[in-house]
RNA sequence: UGGGGAAUAGUGUAACGGCAGCACAACUGACUCUGGAUCAGUUAGUCUAGGUUCGAAUCCUAGUUCCCCAGCCA
């Protein structure tokens, strides 16, 4: 523990060890410091249940999260479902999981903001016996013409000075559903000629006749959202209730509200308010955004509902379900939050770093196999057509604790097409007639010749082998400048492989020219499906979401289509190749 | 044209008046039974213009550019 930044106790200790601490840790500490929340820190992930989990989401998870566990806080995780129309039990059953996943831990304090309506409608009346609430019998068009606009003031509606018993029976009457939905709204009392148009008299409560997926027909008002949300945080005791940029306009309203409540209350419960309720601190920080794809709902709603991927967990997502299906861990993904930081300004982060927390992860965590996704046939003429050996294969070289396994080798084995080439440009090291490389773990072998079909395709290679090379070493000591992969055609299992790509070939998707949207840059070759691959045989063994490499290919996962006799794989990420970037120049 | 935010290498971030640092990407090279990993190195930055100061990314003034707000969504 550093102590040349000494602060208060445990406080410091947490503060010293993040290096860096970005804007809203600082300000956290901060707090702690000058005892602000008497020691106290309580976040909160308050998602509504409209959709699915992505990559941003797990960026707030992680600083929520994150805060509450370096501070020696606490984390809730609360569902804010306010909006009966958007919302389902499926979401609810989605987000849980994920944040599970992620190794966000809620211990035992899983909340519902609908949970607190009942409160939440007894403030509401108190607003309006302070006369800071009012109902309002504008419709929705005439509410937005009473607004004004963002240059001209708005004026206040014919309602607004409905006495306070008029008020108090008519917002009884909505709650008990004598209204029709959106014929009356309960609406605050602030200022038409605000220039924040959130302090326009906005509105607390709408009607909405709808079945809510946790309260039923309980309630047939429902509260927007800046009227429920401070109170949420309030209830729950959160001092640090962070959300994003967007809400920068809303912070006015969301202390209105709760000095509303608190105008009149006491510190200590005398009066005819009762106690003052807890006023958390809103701070907002910046969403994610990531190139090659899209990070709205609203259109990954789309490429759902409009069958441009295959549902919310397809690999290609930026979803959570999506990524874990495509392979990715938590701890990359921890840490990919960690790495891009948490600032006030909109930026856009490259898949390439999220890739390159992936690999970093996979490298030391998943096990190595061998397996070749376009096969191509070699035959190793001067070895025994009817043996087979067992050689020993090391199971991870960045982790000597995952120990060895045995793959089978034959006379007849599969390699990769592209590692043969019958006239190798410079710089091609792999396979070529006349050329010597090695089969890894298995022995040098020498191409003696290709075997073409009618239209001129090598289809099937012969070499032979140096016996004294076995187990990938030749004694004299002749080195060869590569290593190739390969299976047992004999044993080799049979599998289906996914290929995945960007699903954009837009680093910005939403770039688009006129009368066009995002779904105009969509990567037609974003998946690819080779169903003629072969992998060692030690992979029926694999379970679904099993995380592997496969040697010099990528790392890939055990989709939960799998099954053992009709093994599938998805392609988390592929290999650095630098074989690729020599070619890539050479053609240019 | 009202109000609220924000600007640091290609990208993401650090600096809290005192040597502009780190990571990713790109590029060299070394090493390698994965053209992986690892190691060493290179390229590259304070939005603009003034001012304060011994000294400015940081403070002041003016400007420029970008983002958010006119849902009975969150």
């Amino acid at each position: 523990m550093e102590n040349e930044k000494d602060v208060l106790g445990s406080v410091g200790g947490a503060e010293s060890q993040e290096r860096k601490a970005d804007f809203i840790r600082q300000m956290v500490a901060d707090d702690l410091k000058t005892g602000r929340w008497n020691g106290a820190v309580c976040t909160r992930f308050p998602p509504e249940p409209n959709g699915y989990l992505h990559i941003g989401h797990a960026k707030s998870i992680n600083l929520n999260y994150g805060i509450a566990a370096e501070f020696g806080g606490r984390f809730n995780l609360r569902f804010d479902d306010t909006n009966p129309e958007k919302e389902e039990q499926e979401y609810v059953d989605s987000i849980i999981a994920d944040v599970r996943w992620l190794g966000a831990d809620w211990e035992d304090r899983l909340f519902y903001g609908s949970d607190y309506f009942q409160q939440m409608y007894e403030w509401a009346v108190e607003l309006i016996r302070k006369g800071k609430a009012y109902v309002c019998d504008l419709n929705a068009d005439e509410t937005r013409e009473y607004r004004g606009t963002l240059t001209r003031p708005g004026k206040d509606s014919p309602y607004r000075n409905r006495s306070v018993e008029e008020n108090l029976d008519l917002f009884e009457q909505m709650r008990k559903g004598e209204f029709p939905d959106g014929s009356r709204t309960l609406r605050a009392k602030i200022d038409m000629a605000h220039p924040n148009l959130n302090m326009r008299d906005p509105i607390m409560y709408r009607i909405v006749h709808e079945h809510h997926h946790r309260q039923g027909d309980q309630w047939c008002i429902y509260p927007m959202y800046d009227w429920a949300h401070g109170f949420e945080d309030s209830i729950e005791g959160i001092t640090h209730s962070i959300c994003t940029l967007e809400f920068e306009n809303h912070r006015p309203l969301y202390d209105w509200f709760i000095d509303a409540v608190n105008e009149g209350r006491t510190d200590d419960g005398s009066g005819p308010w009762g106690r003052k309720i807890h006023h958390p601190q809103q701070i907002e920080f910046a969403r994610l955004n990531l190139t090659y794809t899209v990070m709205s709902k609203r259109k990954l709603l789309r490429l759902v509902k409009e069958n441009y991927v295959k549902g919310w967990d397809d690999p290609r997502m930026p979803t959570v379900s999506g990524m874990r299906r495509r392979g990715y861990s938590p701890s990359a993904i921890r840490n990919f939050c960690k790495r891009i930081g948490v600032n006030k300004f909109n930026s856009t982060v490259e898949m390439a770093l999220l890739e390159h927390c992936l690999r970093e992860d996979l490298n030391k965590t998943s096990a190595r196999v061998m397996a070749v996704l376009r096969p191509l046939k070699v035959v190793i003429d001067n070895y025994p057509a009817d043996q087979v050996e067992e050689l020993e294969a090391v199971n991870n070289p960045e982790d000597p604790s995952a120990g060895t396994r045995r793959v089978p080798f034959s006379r007849e084995l599969y390699i990769e097409q592209e590692d043969f080439m019958e006239e190798p440009p410079k710089k091609f090291f792999r396979l070529a007639p006349g050329r010597e490389v090695r089969l890894r773990y298995a022995y040098f072998v020498t191409c003696t010749s290709a075997v073409k079909d009618a239209q001129g395709n090598v289809v099937e290679l012969h070499c032979t082998y140096d016996p004294a090379t076995r187990g990938g070493d030749a004694p004299d000591g002749r080195k060869v400048k590569a290593t190739l992969h390969w299976v047992s055609a004999s044993r080799a299992c049979r599998a289906e492989v996914r290929l995945y790509d960007n699903l954009f070939t837009k680093e910005n998707p939403d770039d688009v020219e006129e009368g066009q949207d995002f779904t105009a840059h969509l990567n037609p070759n974003s998946l690819e499906t080779l169903r003629d691959c072969f992998v060692e045989p030690s992979l029926t063994r694999a379970k679904a979401l099993d995380r592997l490499q496969f040697e010099r290919l990528g790392y890939f996962c055990v989709d939960p289509d799998s099954k053992p006799d009709a093994l599938v794989f998805n392609r988390t990420v592929g290999l650095r190749d630098a074989w690729a970037r020599i070619q890539k120049t050479q053609t240019e």
